[in-house]
DNA sequence: AACTGTGAATGACTTCACAGCC
DNA sequence: GGCTGTGAAGTCATTCACAGTT
């Protein structure tokens, strides 16, 4: 992690203390992603918009918080606050305009134009993501399949060919992919997913139940559904069991 | 403020589960499930889980936190805590006992027997998801396939013959059914739902797009595989546009 | 000397409650 | 009257830092 912080440490250059002491500075406190929301609010965009979809498709106009909220499944005064980030679309009294808001809403997620996804590891879970409609109705389009089997690459799935994984940088590049689905093996996880960060590829999903570690400034995000099972599992036995074994 | 949660589906099977007693608690105070953990600690257990069981595979013995902690992604401090939840069972100045503590997170998991679990929808993903060799190989064991569609019905999938959705209650007591995945399409999920809740189960893990009530008790977890690449996109806009449209 | 377990400090997120506007 | 937008208060989670143990 090389911070440059070229602020008041000018004539530091020659002694690039190795014992360093009390330092006062924390270096790494300098380099802040200017996190214009709150990491939780973003996650909820997703579902308001799907909320204001559905309701702009159903001729609905106009909603309140109490509403909204209800149908995306979290308090009013949650979603209000998490909206006020995006500035005010709401009148007071009233409540919001639901195609306003619904366009605010998505430009704020960046769904402007279609993002191009690459899905890398075609086997059974690749596979069904690659014919997943959802994707397709939201915004993105699959636009590579990538596999390490011979038996695989070269066959077509949801409209697109199967290539090989050895050609993923190459393929990244070319299609100037902006996202990339990792669902491989846990095993080839890490490998696909540095070459994918070495290709400039900085947003990744990953479905392989690995630990993945990239570099400062790649967004990643993982879902394990082995996990999911295994959380609700800890639940069921917190409930029929007592606790602690 | 009104907060409608007066759903208490007719639990008819409920025998054992006296534990209710007319308690005139004022409001949301007295519907603590005890949390011996804290939820967050608690979703990272699975993660513990995997490295403790690959140290063991690789004959490893022993483990710090520091060294758990870096292939598990998080930081030292954190698993510390985690895992103090647990009870100690760590050696000052040595460190963790790989096997003893993995048998400790599985056993906290409830993973002491197989879990039965069954999937509804047997499309794309419910297919994919029958399929996962992940399921089977940490602890659960898919009971039974269920779809609406008159052409899957019958056909076997993953060495489970597909049922009608219509037998679903009945399929969810007849074989005891712990976990239910709902993988259905976004308007049928609620409907499905409602039958899960009503025939008596009580954690759901949801891949349908839809936001789900269910009512308290009922642990429900939610993975979207759109949104997730929805807060990708967000912050690939935040990178390369200026914030704020 | 090395490392865990944990109170205390910090930080993040949620909920409250009300001022301001329609 | 109804509803939004938001500071303030409250709750939950992470990180620090060190006493305690081997």
């Amino acid at each position: 992690m090389t911070v440059p912080s070229p602020e008041h440490t000018a004539d530091a250059a020659g002694s690039d203390d190795a014992a360093r002491p009390d330092d006062v500075a924390p270096l790494e406190d300098v380099v802040q992603i200017r996190r214009s929301m709150p990491q939780a609010s973003v996650e909820r965009l997703p579902g308001y918009l799907r909320v204001l979809t559905e309701l702009s498709s159903h001729g609905v106009t106009s909603a309140s918080s109490q509403q909204l909220a209800e149908l995306a499944g979290v308090g009013p005064a949650q979603l209000r606050k998490d909206l006020s980030h995006l500035g005010s679309h709401g009148r007071r009294g009233v409540g919001y305009d639901v195609d306003t808001l619904r366009e605010r809403v998505q430009t704020a997620l960046g769904l402007v134009v279609e993002l191009p996804v690459a899905i890398v590891g075609a086997g059974n879970l690749g596979h069904a993501l690659a014919n997943y409609s959802g994707f397709g109705a939201r915004g993105f389009t699959v636009v590579a399949l990538l596999d390490a089997s011979p038996a695989l690459v070269g066959t077509e799935v949801a409209g697109v060919v199967v290539e090989d994984v050895a050609r993923l940088a190459e393929v990244l590049r070319d299609l100037e992919v902006a996202i990339v689905v990792i669902a491989t093996p846990g095993d080839q996880a890490q490998r696909v997913c540095d070459v994918v960060v070495g290709a400039g590829v900085r947003e990744i999903l990953n479905f392989a139940p690995r630990a993945l570690h990239v570099p400062e400034g790649v967004e990643l995000r993982s879902v394990d559904l082995g996990s999911e099972l295994q959380i609700l599992a800890f639940h069921s036995r917190e409930r029929s069991g007592r606790p602690q074994g």
